[in-house]
DNA sequence: ATCTGAATTGCGTAGTGCGCAACGAAAAAT
DNA sequence: ATTTTTCGTTGCGCACTACGCAATTCAGAT
């Protein structure tokens, strides 16, 4: 039997509205009346109400002069104001844990702050000897696994505007100090769709880690899994980037799907 | 005569349901169906198809179990992916102009742009000599008046994660270089409502500026004048200071005011 | 188990929001 | 410049949405 969908009732105009919310955030444009109507399959007239209503709210507005409509100072005020820090550990939770008891080793999730990565949740594995990384913890950009899944999509100006033009800090024998190197290893990472750390920023430590995208292709988080290198071999890699690059799509999924979420928590 | 305001209707549950948003946006805590109907002053029924319809396009989230509703991911995704960098510009244009028209001096418009802050926009008085700091220009936070407006509420915990433990470039003679020199600014920026910068990053250019803030309190951008200390005198500063806060405080209103904000552009 | 407070569902009706059509203004075409 | 077309905006009346009421279920506390 199909699963019974939604028996609540929607609430037709609201859901309208938010259609056009989301069709207008996700437009590069300006977005005018008429697609509006046409997306929604309504007059010309409800869609104009629709959208009124929302601008007056201040969820819409239209440039100066002009017709047709952009977000407005609502939104951005609303997802500014508001505390997300547990949005990405709320979504991904169940698939970092998910992913730790897969390979057995302790997983991570990270978010960009500034010039270094932060670990906002972690699930760590049943083993005696565990990987440092709490969460909370700030680790630098540039000699992580996470840390360089976040930089993925920078291009070598941002990289500079992000780390100035002093050589970067030594922390092991292996960590990158050049940002030219950097470059090439974002690029590398774009291609494969994870980032490996090779003992670049700890000795004798192992991470891999992919970097989390919005359907628009936005980076807006990194999850991996970190071990000893005595643990985290080489031939493990095939297996365990795979594993790292599926959960990363799936929260990637989570993130940009809007109606029907599975809600089997119990 | 008070202006005729909207005679376009309302679609109520639209309303209803932005409400909601703002609400839920707006609070610390998860709010529960029974706020949400007391709030909309209406039966508990309508708000829970209210709040499930939201739910089910993911602008509403119920935490693991629980009943009452947290801001969804579909928020987070759309105002990630928005391209938000007009926005501040977008509002603030106008007061900006008005700022820069009454002092007759140059008025900017920045944000912050990780270790720097970020020129958005700015209105030229007119005067032969006209100061440097063109829109898209990136300066140092700790040596602008812009940039410590945008610091003001740190401490020196967050300060020194920005910076790190290098001490800071000197500029002028006048340079902040020290992270504690830089708390003690931004304290008594908190206290006097502006921040000044007395030929700290070019030498002879003063600038006075101001952080726009949210209604929570949060900054999100600055706006200040500058000009050659030839021109802009000590004895300026009340007056001058006084103007750029007041600007940021309209600046703040604007970006808070939910509704009826005038749309007279013309 | 019982009770209490909440969330959830069903149902009939009031009232909202819809489409239609006309108007006005601005853009496009001639 | 004039006509034509397109798009945004307003008025109106019917239809159906979404509301409140009341009954039901669920969860937690006693």
């Amino acid at each position: 039997m199909p699963k019974k969908v939604a028996q609540v009732p929607f609430i037709q105009s609201l859901d309208r509205g938010l259609t056009i919310l989301q069709a207008v955030a996700t437009s590069t444009q300006p977005v005018t009346l008429g697609e509006l109507a046409e997306l929604l399959r309504v007059d010309r007239s409800s869609a104009f109400r629709l959208a009124q209503t929302l601008r007056r709210r201040g969820f819409l507005s239209t440039p100066a002069g002009r017709k047709d409509y952009i977000l407005g100072s609502a939104m951005w005020t609303l997802s500014r104001q508001y505390d997300w820090s547990n949005m990405l550990v709320r979504v991904a939770h169940q698939e970092l844990k998910a992913l730790a008891n897969s390979l057995n080793e302790t997983a991570h999730l990270a978010i960009r702050e500034g010039r270094n990565a932060l670990f906002i949740d972690s699930v760590h594995a049943r083993h005696v000897l565990v990987v440092a990384g709490q969460t909370g913890e700030l680790v630098p950009l540039y000699a992580t696994a996470h840390g360089k899944a976040l930089l993925a999509d920078l291009d070598e100006k941002e990289l500079r505007t992000i780390f100035g033009s002093e050589p970067l800090q030594k922390f092991t024998k292996t960590t990158i100090r050049t940002i030219p190197a950097l470059v090439r290893e974002c690029v590398g990472i774009q291609e494969r769709g994870y980032a490996l750390d090779e003992a670049e920023f700890m000795e004798g430590m192992r991470c891999a880690a992919a970097p989390i995208r919005l359907n628009s292709g936005m980076i807006v988080g990194s999850i991996g899994i970190s071990a000893p290198a005595s643990r985290f071999l080489k031939e493990h890699y095939p297996a365990h980037s795979k594993a790292v690059i599926q959960c990363a799509k799936r929260i990637g999924q989570l993130l940009s799907a809007s109606e029907e979420i599975a809600e089997q928590s119990a």
